[in-house]
DNA sequence: GAGACGTGGCG
DNA sequence: TCGCCAAGTCT
């Protein structure tokens, strides 16, 4: 990626444009709300890693309700954490948001921490998720780059039709120069030029008629260009390990108790279920029971 | 750094 | 229909 760095006067056009299209056009999120408290804005961050909005929304609702704080939900067990994850999937990030409770209860007094180092030392918190929370929660100057910020920063600025497979560093460092210096604007940056990426600068089809910044996007300037580097991996899904991970996870959220091993995923590869088993046990998303039955961790009632 | 890791909706 | 994709993290 070219080190393409707007001037001084085009940075602050760029800023005025999306900053004001974010004043209009800002989902109303409940997160969002300045009444959010920093708990709130973890969970909806970590709930939203590789996952649309409108899935979270409800969980995030159940989940701020019946556990307010860090420290509720650190008294929980883990297994009922993953009950109430249901379907938003990845439910290891469920088990990482009990862990990172449970440290936040034990050396931070109940309190999210405030600083991006000590939020990045939580368990499944990455860079993304640290910098965002210092940002939307205390409002730091935190660099946030997640696909959304790729992938309107790949168009607008470097004029390629998408962002190479995996982060780059000078990804970071371009969204680090086109940071506004002022503190709150800065946060309301961060949050804006991802609201752009999801509801305008789509991966799909970009609705380039609705963007504020058409007029100075390197890419529109430039033809549109089609992508030319590497392919992104395809996830393989029929037959694989992980459909029957989720198929065995699923069937303990739905019972109340303990399944026997072989109602946990019928019809399926008894060698494959076994694997499978093991690497969720391993993951501490399954427990044994006796000799014959696997549940949720922490969960030993049994079931009629 | 490549690959594993859920789930469901959309073009 | 089916591959792509969604506010990533961890090993």
């Amino acid at each position: 990626m070219s080190a393409v760095r707007p001037s001084a006067t085009d940075l602050a056009a760029l800023h005025g444009a999306v900053l004001d299209w974010y004043a209009v056009n800002s989902r109303p999120l409940p997160w969002r709300e300045p009444s959010c408290s920093p708990w709130g804005v973890l969970l909806s961050e970590v709930m939203s890693q590789q996952t649309p909005l409108g899935r979270v929304e409800p969980i995030w609702r159940q989940w701020m309700e019946r556990w307010p704080t860090p420290a509720q939900l650190a008294a929980e067990s883990p297994g009922e954490v993953v009950r109430a994850w249901g379907r938003l999937g990845y439910p290891r990030r469920a088990l990482r948001l009990h862990e990172a409770a449970v440290v936040i209860t034990e050396r931070h007094d109940g309190e999210v921490p405030r600083h991006e180092a000590d939020l990045r030392a939580l368990p499944g918190i990455g860079d993304y998720t640290a910098a965002a929370v210092a940002a939307f929660a205390f409002g730091d100057r935190s660099v946030v780059v997640d696909t959304n910020v790729r992938r309107v920063q790949a168009r607008a600025v470097s004029g390629v039709a998408q962002a190479a497979p995996s982060m780059t560093r000078a990804e970071v460092a371009l969204a680090a120069d086109l940071l506004p210096v002022d503190d709150e604007d800065a946060a309301t940056w961060n949050v804006a030029v991802m609201e752009l990426g999801a509801l305008v600068c789509t991966a799909r089809s970009p609705r380039c008629d609705d963007c504020p910044v058409v007029g100075r996007c390197a890419w529109v300037l430039g033809g549109r260009p089609a992508y030319d580097g590497p392919p992104r991996r395809g996830q393989k899904w029929h037959g694989t390990d992980r459909q029957v991970r989720g198929v065995i996870v699923q069937a303990l959220r739905e019972s109340p108790g303990p399944v026997l091993r072989e109602a946990l995923a019928p019809g399926r590869d008894e060698q494959q279920v076994d694997r499978c088993l093991a690497g969720l046990v391993e993951d501490g998303l399954v427990e044994p029971v006796g000799d014959e039955h696997f549940g949720l961790p922490g969960v030993e009632e049994v079931a009629g």
